[in-house]
DNA sequence: GCCAACGTTGGC
DNA sequence: GCCAACGTTGGC
């Protein structure tokens, strides 16, 4: 069991979307190293999803359910993607703000590298970012 | 809206 | 293989 962070702009795609379409296909990725996080992961495997840019903050909790193959979005074999579908929204997000003030969570690629679109988490962080969210497995 | 950070491309 | 130019992301 891994954990894993992905973003996206919500006017791009956003939580709502996905609780709307049921499951989705997390495509477009075209960087590398998320490109490897997509291959790693693992079906059942958490996913925070996180709202960029506009608003900043984890809004809800989503699952792998399918792991990774040839991106449709593009014929460059290059690029893969995988399937997920929503848990649960969180009672309240998680923002960028508390975050960065947790000490725990100083490491993590949200904010050294905030560029990177797909990232992994340890069990300690992912544990921090949803506790107080009454989340239920 | 700006711009820093950073990944990618392409000329040499 | 280096690096300048360029495009994109995302925080502010």
């Amino acid at each position: 069991m891994q954990y894993w962070l992905v973003k996206s702009e919500p006017e791009a795609f956003s939580w709502e979307d996905l609780e709307k379409s049921g499951k989705t296909a997390w495509d477009g990725v075209r960087n590398y190293q998320a490109r490897n996080h997509l291959k790693n992961m693992q079906i059942g495997d958490f996913v925070l999803f996180y709202h960029s840019v506009s608003e900043k903050a984890v809004v809800g909790l989503a699952k792998v359910i399918g792991t990774a193959y040839q991106d449709p979005t593009t014929d460059d074999t290059r690029w893969v993607c995988v399937d997920i579908e929503p848990v649960q929204k969180f009672a309240k997000p998680i923002s960028l703000e508390w975050i960065k003030n947790q000490p725990l969570l100083q490491n993590i690629p949200l904010i050294k590298q905030s560029r990177l679109s797909v990232m992994p988490l340890s069990k300690e962080e992912f544990e921090i970012i949803i506790k107080n969210q009454n989340i239920s497995f």
